[in-house]
DNA sequence: GTGAAAGCGCTAACAA
DNA sequence: TTGTTAGCGCTTTCAC
């Protein structure tokens, strides 16, 4: 059973002064007899006081805390997200309650809910695959809590995001695939529902354009951006005889070249293969991956700023509606030019 | 700006009834007449009413949040273990709140301050690697709030604990080790102040000893669980010639079979390799990885259960202190016998 | 520099 | 079944 804690007002009669007293001396921003102020941090220390933060973010009408909403912990992007998120929520004096969608709109929308009922002071939000409406982020965002969408964001931009420049990333990955002689490519994408898919796969298209090729929708299959989907997509490409496959997402490539290898394929002298968004792993898998790394902090820490600029901004001020940033090419193992090497 | 939110005194004033009514019609625990709270509801919904949690809460007196505190997000298994926390206590109407610690002693007792001013209703904690007195947790259990220990836990057991049998973990790897004809074995433990490296430790030396071996101290190197941390081991123990290594966890050994790779040594022809956890990507590294597996979601369920029996219990009931399960071997490659292979 | 008093939004006696 | 009232712990006018 919980035992009742130390109040405000305990903390008064025991001293022989007011609430109020006890309250500002208790924060630095007021007023307060340096003597009076040191008896109260004094006797609040000795008995374990701690602010019952609900009354008083219920009374001041705002709580310090961000609420984030991924689709799973177990996506590692996320992970690595929510570590830079954390970090700069905290710098600002927020901390972050995090929920997760499992990548149902239903259970992203009981989210939304949740955060508002705790009247949390902003909403950061990476889209679940089956959202394909923004109302339920349109309706908060009205009623004055700032929303933020980060990586998973939808294509109507009325509320601020900040993403990859994915097409570009995509482009820049199948060129390279390209450069270093593969005429036949594949790709498997991610659930066609997002913005960032299908902008991957844009650039993909592009890319073969570009050099003449032809797009085979044969070689192009889904996947949900687990392992165990880029297995299942690779053996559905691997009867067209690729010579190149790019992959939506590092996880994807890895379970794809588990495949790869099994059927006696070698990487990259019979098929390359490049990932996107550079995981931990990508480094030493064997063969290691090319792949385009992404700055995963620092888009959870720019999702986060572009929050603050929202929640404290004046009517007529200047603020950023988008941030976009780039991936960037790392070339591994998985598309060494043979021919190159072998100078 | 915030809007002012809608508020039950809204509802009732427009509906020319009492808060209390209102309040009443909105839970379904009391008696309200059919005809009243269908009128309730149906406002409630039309205006996007929502309960202010903060202020139900504080007179409540019960938050209906758990506070989790873990070293680190970006740690596989805790982005599972997550996974798990998460739906139980959602099954149970409760919401989580996510602290990380980043592995400082210092931030951890900071989170546990930030939950208890939260107001949570329970706390499930992964020690950081620098928590070596339990006293913090001692004191917010005295205060009534219950708190349960998880995979990192201490090894006095005055409060309760949820964790994996590490010593008959590691034991029963390292007899796997030599019952394959390895007799170098060589270790790269986790932090020597977490019992679980302690436990997984001395597992290992009794599967030496059991079997007349000695214990080497060049053999045996400390490691932060990072890859990066593996890769700096093995390069240490590599000069004694090791023919078996066992790893606390699955990312060290990632980072140790990197190196040994590396170096032109051949897995497991000259060094077998063994892990711990299971993570997603051992059974699809190259070679895949021999592990201990441990039932990560359910170690997460198990906490949040042994709390709701801890918050929930009378004085007098009998509840569970300790839950310990085993982790199991998974054989796979990178230990592969090969004179079995070969018959 | 300090105190008295009101009120944030909600729930729960107690009355009616 | 519904209304009245008090109060959860805090902050903040407004006095003094």
């Amino acid at each position: 059973m919980q035992k009742k804690p130390i109040t405000i007002k305990d903390l008064a009669s025991m001293l022989g002064m007011s609430k109020s007293t006890v309250s500002r001396a208790l924060r630095d921003q007021y007023d307060v007899n340096p003597e009076t102020r040191k008896k109260v941090l004094e006797l609040a220390q000795k008995l374990d006081f701690e602010t019952n933060t609900l009354a008083a973010s219920l009374r001041e009408n705002r709580s310090y805390i961000l609420g984030v909403i991924i689709p799973s912990f177990s996506i590692p992007f996320y992970s690595i997200a929510l570590s830079g998120i954390h970090a700069a929520a905290a710098a600002a004096g927020y901390n972050i309650i995090v929920c997760q969608s499992d990548d149902s709109f239903e259970n992203e929308q009981k989210n939304v809910n949740f955060l508002m009922k705790s009247r949390v002071d902003g909403i950061l939000i990476s889209l679940s695959r089956n959202t394909t409406s923004t109302e339920h982020l349109l309706r908060i965002a009205q009623r004055g809590v700032p929303v933020v969408m980060f990586n998973r964001v939808s294509q109507q931009n009325t509320i601020p995001r900040v993403f990859i420049d994915d097409y570009a990333g995509a482009l820049c990955a199948t060129r390279h695939l390209i450069e270093i002689g593969c005429r036949r490519l594949a790709h498997i994408s991610g659930p066609s529902s997002l913005f960032l898919s299908q902008n991957r796969m844009k650039g993909f298209e592009e890319g073969l354009r570009e050099a003449g090729l032809n797009v085979d929708p044969d070689m192009i299959v889904e996947s949900d951006f687990t392992l165990e989907s880029g297995k299942i997509a690779i053996q559905k490409i691997l009867p067209y005889k690729p010579d190149a496959l790019f992959c939506v997402c590092d996880a994807v490539a890895f379970g794809a070249m588990a495949i790869i290898k099994e059927k006696g394929l070698r990487i990259p002298e019979d098929i390359s293969v490049a990932g996107f968004t550079n995981e931990p792993l990508s480094s030493i898998f064997s063969p290691s991956l090319t792949t385009m790394a992404q700055p995963i902090e620092e888009i959870g820490k720019a999702a986060v700023d572009l929050l603050f600029e929202h929640m404290h901004s004046l009517k007529n001020s200047h603020i950023r509606k988008d941030i976009v940033m780039s991936a960037g090419l790392i070339i591994r193992e998985s598309t060494t030019n043979k021919t190159v090497i072998a100078q």
